[in-house]
RNA sequence: GCCGCGUUGGUCAAGGGGUUAAGACGCCUCCCUUUCACGGAGGAAUCACGGGUUCGAUUCCCGUACGUGGUACCA
């Protein structure tokens, strides 16, 4: 018998990937890691109703980016298969039946609209809403109020029918978790939970059990929304025999909103201007199409960088952890208890310092995509290789490389010539004339020399250098930001300074 | 409503009976830089509130407030 670590992250595919969830994988992930562990992705699918085609390859696409990847899931296969609840089906109905049988549990026949009905004439401004529960599953149409007689000829006909767990009286239920310590609920307060739906899936709490106990899970760590239902979870657990194989839990603080109010969602990234998915997600119900951090330029190595943080930290002033790191670092117990909300500055300054940490070299194909977005070719990778190492510093994300040196691919769509007009003189206007008449000449060609020889011209001319610098960038680059002048006038060519500085004194003239 | 969980600057957070209450992001000032950025030096800004316990509470206990989650045949 071996107890080895083993944990489980297991997405529902009906909606992208989103922070939170990422987050949870990492933690996951890093757990079985530090601990030598296996790590096991299975896929909640027993909402059928909610199944959205193509998010389970997205989910794994979404893994693969991060670096994330599992030991066993329904793609690769493992010992514990199928690793799909929907192909799990008939599992779940052995065990929802044995819990019946020991009385546990118990079939219910109750219609939707009794459902509603019950709560609707229940309902009061102290109980605002009533519960499947001890007060109320004896006036419900179940396999506790009818006689056995009854059940069976409701069962042979086919009648719907869900399974209820039938939730203890006046029992404290307690757990200890990971990162809160012992934590009590009260049965009287958790309702029936249904186990097994009327299409025969089983329903989460079901499902988590069986599958944590016949994947012999050895910690559960999921998000701090599960905890009031944890109870229904260890009764399960003790029901079904099984309460010395029960994991071990954790439940993880949630991610907030940055502004206020609320769990972090998929809406707020549109709202607020910034990804909260991992890799783009396009919502098949609404044609949605919501670009993730790796759309919007992060590198995936900052987004478990800034993930990790959010929540955690080693006690030290580190904050920059590569993933091995991590898994060297991680220990649960220096989880966070309350949740964090998210800080899209601080995000992209992690992504800041992943960028500094590459080569100009490592960079190029990660940078090429988002030049070419705009239409520009690349004549060579040299050339982009170049543009990266004068630009990196002032970006944040992949798509600032764009921000920042367009201006080495194509002439500034616009320039602010007004910057330049305030200062402007006839005098400045020869100069600038005289210059590009003179730039043919090859050995000028280099950056440093190309300065000082403007530096020489301007003193010939009676002018200060620091008057026409920045007159010159602006008809380079079309404003004030960029790497230093020359640099980019070497990198252009003559070709097209001359052609920026003329068409630039072409609208002054005017 | 009820129940659970939480609460250290604007944000992420360290600390955990005696501290000048770290650090980071962001913000501000200055230096560097004839631009922007990077880098450097400074600065403003925090223990939710009220009671205990204690010589002493940001830290422990109890309340309150606030936040957040749950209260589904969703996960």
């Amino acid at each position: 018998m071996s107890n080895k670590v083993r944990v489980r992250f297991a997405p529902s595919p009906t909606g992208g990937l989103h922070l939170g969830g990422v987050r949870t994988v990492l933690y996951n992930y890093l757990f079985a890691r530090h601990h030598g562990g296996e790590f096991i992705l299975r896929i909640e699918d027993t909402d059928q109703s909610r199944y959205v085609a193509g998010a389970e390859q997205y989910i794994y696409d979404c893994l693969d980016w991060c670096g994330l990847s599992p030991d066993e899931s329904p793609l690769k296969g493992g010992p514990y298969g199928p690793y799909r609840q929907s192909e799990r089906k008939e599992l779940y109905r052995k065990y929802a039946e044995q819990l019946i049988e020991q009385g546990s549990a118990y079939y219910a026949f109750d219609t939707p609209e009794e459902l509603e009905q019950m709560r609707n004439s229940l309902k009061t401004d102290i109980n605002p809403t009533p519960q499947y529960d001890g007060k109320t599953r004896m006036q419900m149409r179940n396999s506790l109020t009818m006689t056995q007689a009854e059940v069976k000829e409701l069962l042979d006909k086919g009648t719907p029918h869900v399974v209820r767990i039938k939730m203890p009286a006046g029992e404290t239920i307690s757990f200890t978790d990971m990162i809160r310590g012992e934590i009590s609920n009260s049965s009287d307060l958790v309702d029936d939970k249904v186990l097994l739906k009327a299409d025969g899936m089983p329903t989460y709490h079901l499902a988590v059990v069986v599958d944590d106990y016949l994947m012999k899970i050895t910690h559960a760590f999921r998000g701090e929304e599960w905890l009031p239902s944890a109870p229904v979870h260890i009764l399960l657990w003790r029901y079904l025999g099984w309460e010395d194989a029960m994991p071990q839990w954790a439940h993880l603080p949630l991610i907030l909103k940055p502004d206020g109010h609320g769990k972090l969602s998929k809406r707020d990234g549109l709202r607020l201007g910034f990804p909260v998915f991992a890799m783009q997600w396009k919502d098949a119900a609404t044609e949605e199409v919501l670009d993730g951090f790796k759309e919007h330029g992060f590198l995936p190595e900052a987004f478990i960088n800034i993930l990790a943080m959010l929540g955690w930290n080693d006690n030290t002033e580190q904050e920059v952890f590569s993933l091995d790191e991590l898994v060297e670092k991680f220990t649960i117990d220096r989880v966070h208890k309350g949740g964090a909300k998210f800080d899209f500055d601080k995000a992209k300054w992690f992504n800041h310092q992943y960028i500094m940490k590459k080569t100009d070299a490592e960079l190029v194909p990660l940078v090429k995509p988002f030049i070419k977005e705009h239409g520009a070719r690349i004549e060579e990778s040299a050339y982009l290789e170049r543009v990266i190492s004068l630009v990196k510093e002032r970006c944040h994300l992949l798509s600032d490389f764009w921000l920042q040196g367009h201006f080495f691919f194509v002439a500034p769509p616009t320039t602010d010539v007004e910057a330049i007009k305030g200062k402007w003189s006839e005098q400045k206007q020869a100069f600038f004339a005289n210059w590009v008449q003179q730039l043919d000449t090859p050995s000028l060609w280099s950056a440093p020399v190309l300065e000082e020889n403007f530096t020489q011209m301007a003193t010939d001319a009676g002018l200060k250098k620091g008057e026409l610098m920045l007159p010159l960038r602006i008809m380079l680059v079309g404003g004030k930001y960029g790497p230093g002048v020359f640099d980019i006038a070497e990198m252009i060519g003559k070709e097209e300074v001359r052609s920026r500085v003329e068409a630039v004194l072409t609208q002054l003239q005017s």
